[in-house]
DNA sequence: TTAATTATTGTAATTTGGACAATAATTTAA
DNA sequence: TTAAATTATTGTCCAAATTACAATAATTAA
């Protein structure tokens, strides 16, 4: 791996912001950075780079999300392009953002060589960013929302093992509604789940059962064109 | 309106590609040019130009548009960003696709500067292209297709006057699939539309009605939560 | 006038969706 | 040990949407 200077891009430069999206508490939050650099030094900010001149647009992206979290083969959805002549106020820089969807418990989130801190802010409370940043992120959260209604997506997002509960605020999240519970449980009734005998932990209540996502009961449903997720 | 030297953009530049849609004959077309310099000369491609240095990608992607119709005023829909290394063959250019609507009998083509031959090409009958911009079409029909099933954009295809059947054989091409005549006028009852007296001209058979979409109706009744576009 | 063709409307059965009630399992406080 | 509190889960009823298909209407061409 290398790192450049700016002016070798010229005056003009492509990026890559690499929106990381995940699930705590009931809420979706993002991955976001505190700049440890010029400009907009000490805001926070979507993590991105620019990318190398032989560098694929995924690539790079990649590259974003495995230095801050170590992972690796996390799939990337491309959202969508910003290029406001001035919207970098160093130059001419286009940036593609790029969203991943993450299981927050699975890695440790370590700050990188251009990140002083690192934290997962909550959609519903997000202070101002640095450049464009507040209108990437809201955008692509947009079309996270498009995605989770038409892709089997948000089990990227749940724990390997979740609650009925859980699954239905993903949904309310992307419709912007909430359900009523009896009528969501018999909505997803053809989406392969698997039912564990394990139930919730350290709840005051009576635990609710946990369920997995049956990936290959789903991807057979498909092939044989039994089944199209839609939410 | 200024023409620069491909490389003023050093070795690695930004374009837009402009997919304008059309319809006619009961299928979606596609605008491409016949390219009238290297590389691929004389190969069909989707027009398109290098994004001026201050100038934003929609008005780059507005420009393409004019010089090859005349036409302002159409709504420009980004589709998505393509940048692997070689897909030019003369330096790293990274193109960020949008796609417009286009009624086919509002205007006169007009082949551009950079264009030997205009014309208007079946979705289903695509030859070879310039460039990866196979690829690049069907990704954006693909966005084409996910629009059209969410938002009111088909009557941007469709004459200002259209009939019932013309409507369907959108929302077929939209969902890939074949629809009863009788169920989709029950599908469509709640989008506003105004029917008008006149009927179809020339056809062989008993002609149908026209109906024009009521835009007025719509954009109050989606104000008023009555109704979300949804095909 | 009739056949051919397509447009348009109707009907009945089935499936889905929404509101809400009833029951079950668990924790906590008394 | 028991009852209250809390949330999970299942069931029921009615309205609305979907599906398959039949019936009727309007037009052209022979």
């Amino acid at each position: 791996m290398y790192r450049i200077d700016f002016n070798d891009f010229f005056t003009s430069a492509f990026s890559v912001d690499c929106i990381l999206f995940g699930y705590s508490e009931g809420e979706i939050k993002a991955l976001l950075i505190k700049r440890a650099m010029q400009p907009f030094e000490n805001l926070w900010a979507i993590p991105g780079d620019l990318i190398y001149p032989d560098e694929d647009l995924e690539q790079a992206a990649e590259r974003v999300l495995f230095e801050l979290t170590g992972l690796n083969n996390i799939a990337m959805h491309q959202s969508q392009t910003f290029g406001k002549p001035n919207r970098h106020p160093q130059g001419r820089v286009i940036t593609i953002s790029y969203f991943a969807l993450l299981r927050i418990e699975d890695f440790e989130v370590k700050a990188s060589s251009w990140a002083g801190d690192v934290q997962w802010v909550s959609l519903k409370n997000m202070p101002d960013l640095a450049f464009d940043h507040n209108h990437i992120l809201s955008s692509t959260s947009e079309m996270l929302k498009l995605k989770l209604q038409n892709e089997p997506i948000c089990f990227d997002l749940l724990p390997e093992r979740f609650t009925l509960n859980e699954f239905q605020q993903l949904y309310e999240f992307a419709f912007d509604q909430a359900f009523d519970k009896a009528n969501f449980r018999k909505k997803i009734k053809n989406i392969p789940l698997i039912a564990h005998d394990e139930k919730q932990q350290n709840v005051k209540h009576r635990p609710a059962k946990l369920f997995s996502f049956d990936n290959g009961a789903y991807e057979e449903a498909v092939k044989q064109n039994h089944f199209t997720f839609k939410m």
